[in-house]
This record gives C-alpha cells, sequence and structure tokens, in this order.
DNA sequence: GATTTTGGAGAGCGACGCTATCCAACATAA
DNA sequence: TTATGTTGGATAGCGTCGCTCTCCAAAATC
C-alpha cells in the first residue's frame, strides 16, 4: 500500500500523514526505494486511532504521542498502569495549585491516592477551585453524590481490565480514560434532557 | 475602582481585561470621563466566572460569550432551559455523523430527547463512532451502565435546579453542565486509583 | 519517452487567546 | 502649576497549534 492508498484507506490527507509520520504518531513504511514506501494495514488501524484520540479525545498532538508511547511501550506493572495512563492526560494544572480542599474530601471518602496520581488530585482541585471561583454553590453532599457514581463506575472498570496481557491492559486503561470521557459527557447531557422531561412533562 | 484596581483584585491582566471587554464577556465600567471608568464587585465576579470557564472549563471565548449570554438573557421557559445550556456547548461535531447507532441506545434505554438536543445526540454518536474506530471493544452492556450512571447523577441534578427564579435555574444548568464536567472526570480518574489499589493490594 | 506519483523537508497559513504599543485625555502629588 | 503617572481606546503583533502547500529529484507507470 502506497501512501495515496493509505490515504484514501483512512480518508486522511497525504499531507497529513506525512506530518503524523514527522511527528512521530505513526511508524514509517518499509521503504522499497528511495521514493517509494509500503503500508500496512496497521498504519490504516493506527491513523485511525490518532484521529480517535485527537478528535472526539480532544488530545493534542503531543499529547497522542505519550499515549502512543505507552501502548507500544508498556510499562510491565500493573502497578502503575493508572499512573501511566493519567500521567499524559487531561488539561495540564498548575503545580502550585491549592490540594487541601482535594484531599479532605478524599479522605472523607476514604479513597487511596499514591502519589504516582498527584496529577488527578490537582485536576479535582482545580475543578473545586472553579466552581467556587464561579460562585457556584455545590455542597459538600452533592460532591460526595458525584463521587459515589464515578466509583461506581470505576469499580466496574477497574473489574473489567483484561488481566491476560499487559499490552491489553494497558490498552483497556489508556484508552478507556481518554476515549470514555466523551461517552459519558454525553450520556450525561442526555440523561439530563430525559429525566428533565420526564419530570417537567413531555410537551 | 479603577482598570488596574480591578485587574489587581481579580488577577487578571490589565491588557486581558480590554480584550474580554472588546469581546463582549465583561461589561463595560461606568464612564466618568473620556479616560476613566469606574468598576465593580459585579465586574471582580464576572471575571472570576470567565476565568472559570474558559480555564477549567475548557470554553472557547465565543463560547464563553454564548454561555454568559444565555445567564444575561435567560430564555424563561423551563422547557427550553437544557437545550439553551446544551446548544452552545461541548465540541462541535459534524452534521453528518451517523447517529443511527445513538437512537438505538437511547430506544434501548427508553430515554426520550427532544429535538432541540439532537446535538447531544450528535455528540453520543461521534464517541461512540470513536470508540468503534480505534477498535476498544466496549460491550452494549458497559454502555448502559455507564448510561445508568450518569442517569442517576442526571436525575439528581435536575431534581435540584432551583425552581424560584429563571435565573437560578438557568446558572444551575449552564454552569452545573459547565464546570461538573472536569469535576467528574478527575473523580473518575481517582476512584480508578483507588479502586484498582483496593484491588490489587496497597503495595 | 512522457507523465504521474512518491518520500522527504521546509515554509506558510488560519484560528486562537492573549499581549505590547501608542495616544491624547485626564488624575494626582508636590 | 508643573511633573508624573494612569486611563480608555484602538491597532498591531506574538506564540502556539494543527495542519496544508510547495518544491524537489528519484522512481514508477503509461
Amino acid at each position: 500500500m502506497r501512501i495515496s492508498e493509505l490515504s484514501r484507506a483512512s480518508g486522511v490527507p497525504v499531507a497529513t500523514i506525512k506530518y503524523y509520520l514527522r511527528e512521530g504518531l505513526l511508524h514509517e513504511g518499509q521503504l522499497t526505494s528511495a521514493t517509494q514506501a509500503q503500508y500496512d494495514e496497521g498504519h490504516v488501524a493506527r491513523l485511525r486511532l490518532v484521529r480517535a484520540l485527537i478528535g472526539v479525545g480532544g488530545l493534542s498532538v503531543a499529547a497522542t504521542r505519550e499515549v502512543l508511547d505507552q501502548l507500544d511501550h508498556p510499562a510491565d506493572s500493573t502497578h502503575d498502569l493508572l499512573g501511566a495512563a493519567h500521567r499524559s492526560l487531561g488539561p495540564a494544572v498548575d503545580e502550585d495549585v491549592d490540594t487541601s480542599a482535594a484531599e479532605s474530601l478524599l479522605d472523607r471518602l476514604g479513597w487511596q491516592v499514591r502519589s504516582a496520581d498527584r496529577q488527578a488530585v490537582r485536576q479535582l482541585a482545580a475543578a473545586l477551585t472553579a466552581l467556587e471561583a464561579a460562585d457556584f454553590p455545590l455542597s459538600e453532599d452533592e460532591v460526595v453524590s458525584y463521587a459515589q457514581a464515578m466509583r461506581a463506575i470505576a469499580e466496574r472498570e477497574v473489574a473489567d481490565v483484561p488481566l491476560e496481557s499487559t499490552e491489553a491492559a494497558v490498552r483497556y486503561m489508556v484508552l478507556g480514560t481518554v476515549l470514555v470521557e466523551p461517552l459519558l459527557l454525553a450520556l450525561r447531557r442526555l440523561a439530563q434532557v430525559d429525566a428533565s422531561a420526564r419530570r417537567y412533562g413531555t410537551r
């Protein structure tokens, strides 16, 4: 398969494929001469994955590269699985955000968070800070209620991690983290619409 | 309060405040002369809100303006509340995405979605498409399980909408949609870490 | 032999969210 | 009153990002 075929098969413009090659999101094809390389189904699948991560996943090219690196070279400890998955994800947050409110919430929930996941704690802190700054009243009970719902989700997800191979486990956690987020947000909105319709009449 | 004081009080640079004024995110101060205007606490609060929406909320300046417009001029029908809240939010999705899988999922869930919320349906469709394109196996049961968790959240949210005034209701739904999203995602990650630690040992 | 395509590299582009500069009108402190 | 600094307002520039365009000579294809 040559580059123009790869472009047709994937729906990604040739110039963009060349850009992804330069950026290291896609491994190079097998060179058969100075101006010819062969690409295969693996490249097509990889391109689809890249587009999913950048498009719906909303990742930057740099973050996409880090995620793909983790898929390509998985750290082989179940222990670090989540840290690895989370490390390169989510909006970057200032180092110096005040995490005390977040910490005390985690205490109340009884959640254990290893130091490897400071990033997620900072994201929680930033979200709580933003709610306060926007003068949006969210009681602690409401936050806890959100937390319990997310815990129910996480419980099932962790139970469903395929353990037969490290690759499969890493893939499940990394892609599950990135690609399920837009799904969750869309479902929440639709659930709100449905709940509102049932409560206040269909009209 | 003059602009430099407003800047100090809000932590937003003067040049940026001027930019927000130009973009219509902030109403102008009371002019007292050709080169002097008065700002008040309302401007400080508004600036905090703007920064929360743009920063943690991840909205563009244009989307922020639309959201603020809805807060400033709320459509006075409970019926359109969610449509209004969702209209200007979330990643824009191609008009021509295939929504059939999303529709059938909504059928299975028994969720009613008014035509006003095509946007959310398209976001759901895009998320499902991306998962498939990335070759990430998510069974229908798993999707339904996510949906039920989000439904539990939405149910409480809708029940909690303050009905005493339209302004308060619109504010609750609009800000609740935007600013709670990062909170939910952070909580999910932390819940995963906790669930994983409890399942596979603290180490 | 003529035309098209390729890999590769570099520059350019359009959108975005600011940021820096300049100005004359004013306020303020000495 | 004079010297200094600040303001509102307008405009231009900047840095990042995700591409996209252009050019090239070597090779493939007709």
